[in-house]
DNA sequence: AGCACGCCGACT
DNA sequence: GTCGGCGTGCTC
């Protein structure tokens, strides 16, 4: 018997079979799916690997499989790997590695399996005694120090696996003992269930009553879960409309038949607010994946799972790959929302994905949004996809009145503040009324352009091509792509001028003039400069909501999720930012940010919401003012149409990175060279060009577009002409990229 | 990716 | 002489 094995390496050239013979004892157990370990090249160590297919004969002289692991993958899970690999341009070890137990993967693992025992590590003394000790010289050893530091630097609380400390910290257990043993750590076995929930109070929640709308809905779809049919379903409906009702009363149908739901949610709608409804409703049955569980948290969820303990998966895009057994619904929320395509190797959309996961297995695809995706709407428009329209409010609030402000005129008449005077006058009445207002700028940072006035010199960041952003915490200039920091300058370093000028504002200026303007209130600030540490996130909006600060401030991370009841009034400082990109998707998204920001004014009350603009008559903003999003769609699609974009046709972006100009300028040549010989005249290629931003982190950025269905022969043709293999002497990367968030 | 092989220059 | 730089090629 012959395996045909994947090894699990993230390099090109690895990205194909090898066989293995199957030794006799091992026939019984292996098949295809199984995680193996081989011997692979001149190396001893062995290297581990998935048999993604099993055969009789070889035409090769192969070595034998040394050993099987416990971690394996379903035949369906190998089938879908081989097929993102192909669709994506990428390993298909790489797409393996997302439907593994996360925190399996790395190369060290051989021994894991005996490690599994469940004896966790815990941190007996108090952090700050340790590292008083470590800096005292008390801990004299190296792997002490490592552990110690692991610790320490994770913020471990609870807790974590022996094996997985093994793995993180490259210390075996003798020493753990040994570090026990002086009393800094503590080994127990078997201690707990790790559960993000566990101190978590929630109460039951019954389920509410549908209303017309909602139950042609829910029949429809329950009838598609009863008769064991594949249908994907866009629910369109205004927020308040209650679309989650729906998911509820569907996984509860799901359930009933002895079958499990995955949930979608964009990740920053994953707060435990949101997870709270489902727990009211189904209490543990359910598992929570997302990024800010600690990858011992994340490995219980993912086991929760496959042991069947847990029947719904709520997650964020990696989600789709959860180990789920008898797969009932997929339900993907904010359908619209680009975090459910991923913008790092393998460059997946977590919706495409459902829909083939969704049909394979015969199950309802329920897609919902208050502003679908212009793709999405247009499938429903065509019959592709089955539409249902929900547009009553559950609750009794009203739409918010929308206003815009034309910001030329503001200029023209001498207010140079970011803030106009009808802004000004209704955060004025919104103070007095004792009512809170929220401020939406997409730029964060004090002054986002510095220039000299003598001689034009813009200060910009040494590794990209980029102006540096001024930071007043720390009076540092920040480049917002790379990191990079320097101090502020006030005189030109090119003309030695002390004509140096701050232009343009950011977050943190605008919380200054706000403070200037309304002296004496509490405000509060919102981007990544305030979001870092876990759950800051949750802490600055729940201090918003509970301390009563009259304004929040803060950049896109506002217009998401969250009820605030005493939010009568949103400020959007300026609309235009985005609706201006080299960037197909910026109109749509524009459209979608003011709809959801304006969403925020007003939940229980009469809200107001202000849109400054240089653009008052630009459709993305006329139409987010009176809130119409058919009416907005009839514009976008027959603009799609008329250029040419999706969903009429798939947009493929070649992209060369390199340290050396003149190689990438190369190699996006030939490349264009090849594929010019072989595309049809229906897949419009265009000639190599610098991507907007030419240089990121010192490396040059070229690319080429594609415009064309991405059928699998045009896939085969990108994956010819752009073989990174042909070129890895020119150290130049090549990411192939279908419908990317941002063309950058 | 890693590792060996092999072909060159520069040193105890 | 031989140590070690890294370009090339292979892994069932």
């Amino acid at each position: 018997m012959i395996a045909e094995v994947i090894i699990n390496n993230n390099a090109r050239a690895l990205n194909r079979i090898f066989d293995y013979k199957v030794p006799k004892e091992l026939e019984t157990k292996i098949k295809i799916g199984s995680r193996v370990f081989v011997p692979f090249g001149n190396g001893k160590k062995l290297d581990d690997g998935f048999v993604i297919n099993l055969k009789d004969k070889s035409e090769f002289e192969c070595k034998e499989i040394a050993g099987i692991e416990k971690d394996s993958l379903s035949e369906f899970n190998v089938n879908l790997a081989k097929l993102m690999a192909r669709k994506y341009f990428c390993n298909i070890s790489e797409c393996i590695k997302l439907m593994l137990p996360p925190g399996t993967t790395s190369k060290e693992l051989s021994n894991r399996e005996k490690a599994k025992v469940g004896n966790f590590v815990f941190l007996n003394k108090d952090k700050d005694v340790v590292e008083a000790d470590i800096e005292a010289g008390l801990i004299k050893s190296d792997k002490h120090k490592t552990v110690l530091r692991y610790f320490i630097d994770n913020n471990i609380e609870e807790g974590i696996y022996i094996s997985d400390l093994e793995v993180f910290t490259g210390v075996s257990k003798a020493v753990f003992k040994t570090i026990a043993k002086n009393g800094y750590i503590a080994i127990k076995e078997n201690e707990m269930e790790r559960n993000p929930f566990l101190h978590k109070a929630y109460s039951r929640d019954k389920k509410k009553k549908l209303n017309e709308e909602q139950i042609v809905c829910f029949e429809c779809i329950k009838s598609q879960i009863d008769e064991g049919r594949h249908e994907t379903n866009l629910i369109y409906g205004i927020t308040g409309s209650g679309k989650t009702e729906i998911y509820l009363q569907l996984i509860e149908e799901v359930l009933n038949k002895g079958k499990t739901a995955i949930v979608l949610v964009p990740e920053i709608s994953l707060t435990p607010q949101m997870v709270d409804r489902f727990l009211s409703r189904f209490g543990e049955e359910i598992a929570v994946l997302h990024s800010k569980l600690s990858s011992g948290e994340r490995f219980d969820e993912w086991n929760k799972i496959k042991d069947g303990k847990a029947k719904i998966v709520i997650g964020a895009r990696s989600a789709i790959f959860a180990p789920v057994s008898n797969l009932g619904i997929i339900i993907i929320d904010e359908e619209h929302d680009a975090s459910y395509k991923s913008e790092n190797t393998p460059r997946y959309n977590a919706k495409d994905l459902a829909y083939y996961i969704a049909k394979q297995n015969n199950v309802p695809l329920v897609l919902g949004s208050a502003t679908p995706d212009i793709t999405s709407f247009y499938k429903a428009k065509n019959g592709d996809i089955k539409l249902f329209t929900l547009t009553k409010r559950a609750t009794n609030a009203k739409l918010p009145e929308v206003k815009i402000v034309d910001l030329r005129y503001e200029l023209s008449h001498g207010n140079k503040s970011m803030i106009s005077l009808e802004l000004q006058e209704a955060m004025k009445k919104n103070l007095k009324n004792k009512k809170q207002t929220i401020l939406f700028l997409n730029r964060r940072g004090y002054s986002t352009f510095i220039m000299c006035r003598e001689c034009g010199y813009v200060a910009k960041c040494k590794n990209c091509d980029i102006p540096l952003t001024y930071h007043r915490y720390g009076n540092t200039l920040k480049c917002h792509y790379c990191g990079y920091e320097q101090s502020a300058i006030s005189i030109c370093p090119n003309c030695g001028s002390n004509k140096v000028k701050y232009f343009g504002t950011g977050t943190q200026k605008l919380e200054d003039e706000v403070k200037e303007l309304f002296p004496g209130i509490t405000t509060i600030r919102m981007d990544i400069d305030t979001v870092g540490k876990k759950n800051s996130y949750e802490e600055i909006l729940n201090s918003f909501r509970d301390e009563k600060i009259d304004v929040l401030i803060g950049t896109q991370m506002v217009v998401k999720g969250h009820h605030f009841p005493d939010v009568t009034l949103v400020g959007v400082i300026a609309a235009d930012g985005n609706l201006y990109q080299d960037d197909y998707k910026a109109v749509e998204r524009g459209f979608q940010t003011l709809v959801q920001v304006s969403g925020r004014s007003g939940r229980t009350e009469h809200g107001d919401v202000i849109i400054q603009t240089y653009n008052p008559d630009h459709y993305a903003i006329i139409d987010s003012q009176k809130q119409d999003y058919d009416l907005f769609y009839n514009q976008e699609i027959n603009l799609r149409k008329m250029l040419n974009y999706p969903p009429f046709c798939d947009i493929i972006v070649i992209r060369f990175l390199g340290k050396n100009l003149s190689d990438v300028k190369k190699v996006a040549n030939s490349v264009y060279s090849k594929l010019e010989k072989i595309v049809s005249d229906k897949e419009l290629l265009y000639n190599p060009v610098p991507s907007p931003i030419e240089r990121i982190q010192n490396k040059y950025r070229w690319r080429i577009i594609i415009k064309a269905k991405l059928t699998n022969s045009l896939i085969d043709k990108i994956n010819f002409a752009a073989n990174v293999l042909d070129y890895k002497n020119k150290d130049v990367s090549i990411i192939v990229d279908s419908n990317p968030n941002n063309m950058v």
